[in-house]
DNA sequence: GTGAAAGCGCTAACAA
DNA sequence: TTGTTAGCGCTTTCAC
């Protein structure tokens, strides 16, 4: 069933039907009309590789994340998705395991499908300029900057928290409520991503409280999950119960670390307060709620597709933009009683 | 950059070119050496379109997800789409939300990408043979299976629970422990979906224990979301708290309900126990941890992939796999005190 | 082992 | 308003 068949049917030409396709202006009401009833009599769909070909550019948008387990992903998607539906693009989203390439995992997307840019989310922030030109279309990285990388400015954008003021703003919920004994569960402290720069900020909020860093309180769990982060608390606390606060890089860890609390017998916030970043929707129906700084995640996955369409149009260059948490008030944070 | 320019860059034909990407056994060594080596420093990037065009089909499997939102999908989603790069696939993942029609979505789908097949994630029961034909490709309904359309058996695939029996199952386990005033927690008793099945077999598990249905104990939310299950709990428990035991039809609603439960005072199982359907990771980090019966999302994920390889290879015609759950025990399943 | 050429289904000039 | 036709980039016979 091809265009050839409809416009056979039809006694029209095959131009005429793709003109009724693609409903350009000058086709008469009745061939119009003939050709539509054609078309759904026939059931017929337009091959769209064919059509790829023959047009100069594709209408797909690629998105690569890595840890798409991470509840706090999936608005950030579905806000992607339908701001790429709303300006007639597709979503192709690609899902990488915690240890994959992402880059390349990038570029075979843009190989294998007809990409117009391409959203990383949840990426390192070390790309170099010889990866990026492997991609070789515009492409927004979404929660991270590339700080790490060799990358220049210009040659991508990002949307993004400041990863080091907010995680120096969550510790220093902390600080302020009285607390010094203070530790942060992340990931890794050398990610190259959002925990490293997080962890920074945390350093740097203890150095200004004149608080030195004490090692045995940063808690790496290696793997970004909530066994992880369960287990990685659960053996502190079996050897230590010398903490009031956690800092948690990520509001699914801060869950992982309150059961661990919860299940040493140590309560949350009278014994340990609870801090996170993410804002996810599971931690407001935590018992009890988290108190977590809140990034915008919708805003986030709107303003990437927001950014790429700029710069696929031509309306404007690269550019990067930094959006702000807001506090979202739980009952994980106490002031310190030690 | 086309094929046309790797061959003459080469100073070979476009076929031999072609021949080594897709490496035909006869060209020879140097050839093949030389070609490798232009395609690597032009960067030569094969576009998938022309490709596709010209072999007969295409490499890619459609999901449409209802409800993305829900954790519950996040493990399956994953499965699928390593289970379809294994077998040398790409998944086109396109969610939809609550009120759209997922048929349509499929189809328009098939019609925009060159899908070989698709997956329905968390849809209705009710398809009709009118809108399956459509389809046009073969389909495989995952969390469900079709009981309200009049789909032939043999026109699809499917791999579910048995929800009826596991919403018998996860009522009878209340009723068990001496519960009579067993709440419902669902969307609604007529979504042609899992809730409904779930329903009559809590229905029944009622009937077969002697318990007359209270209405005002079903809790429809109309929205399949936590903020709803929370609001629906916690208006119940404004009016009255005569209520022993509630069966959520998900895991996420368990939650929000046993936050509602929280809030008004209520103790997780002393007071209510809860028991849900789903199983997800988050589930396993609640205060109290969650009973549940837990669906093996990997396992449907991989299963639906599965079958749909089988079809298209005409290895085995459509079959419909019933899955079983396994109790998750928690800590929020208690013994009525009443 | 390699090249020439046909044609996949479609769009967009260009003619009529 | 409609038809004719030349490709889009690629794979694949079929010759050589």
């Amino acid at each position: 069933m091809t265009i050839k068949d409809v416009a056979a049917y039809c006694d029209v030409a095959v131009s005429t039907v793709s003109r009724v396709l693609n409903n350009h202006p000058d086709v008469s009401e009745d061939t119009c009309a003939k050709v539509l009833a054609a078309i759904a009599k026939l059931n017929y769909i337009p091959n769209n590789s064919a059509r790829d070909l023959v047009t100069p550019q594709g209408d797909s948008i690629g998105v690569v994340v890595r840890g798409a387990e991470n509840p706090f992903f999936t608005p950030v998607i579905r806000a992607i998705e339908a701001r790429c539906e709303l300006a007639g693009y597709t979503m192709v989203l690609h899902q990488i395991p915690a240890g994959a390439d992402e880059v390349a995992a990038g570029a075979e997307l843009v190989r294998s499908k007809r990409l117009r840019g391409l959203i990383f989310l949840g990426g390192r922030f070390d790309y170099s300029q010889h990866e990026a030109n492997a991609l070789g279309i515009p492409f927004v990285c979404c929660t991270n900057t590339n700080q790490f990388g060799d990358l220049e400015k210009t040659a991508y954008s990002s949307v993004s928290i400041d990863d080091f003021a907010e995680g120096f703003k969550a510790t220093n919920l902390l600080v302020q409520r009285g607390h010094r004994r203070i530790a942060i569960l992340l990931d890794s402290v050398t990610d190259h991503s959002v925990s490293e720069l997080r962890y920074a900020g945390y350093c740097q909020a203890l150095a200004d409280a004149g608080i030195p860093l004490d090692t045995s309180l940063v808690f790496q769990t290696v793997a970004f999950s909530m066994p992880a982060a369960f287990e990685r608390v659960s053996a502190y606390l079996a050897q230590s119960q010398d903490v009031t606060g956690i800092f948690a890089v990520a509001d699914t860890m801060a869950i992982a670390a309150i059961k661990a609390l919860h299940n040493a017998g140590l309560h949350v916030p009278q014994d340990v307060s609870v801090v996170a970043i993410d804002g996810i929707e599971m931690s407001l129906y935590t018992i009890p709620t988290l108190t977590t700084l809140s990034q915008p995640q919708e805003t986030m996955g709107e303003e990437a597709v927001s950014i790429l369409l700029d710069v696929l149009s031509g309306t404007s260059p690269n550019r990067h933009v930094r959006l702000e948490t807001t506090l979202r008030e739980g009952e994980t944070l106490g002031v310190c009683k030690n």
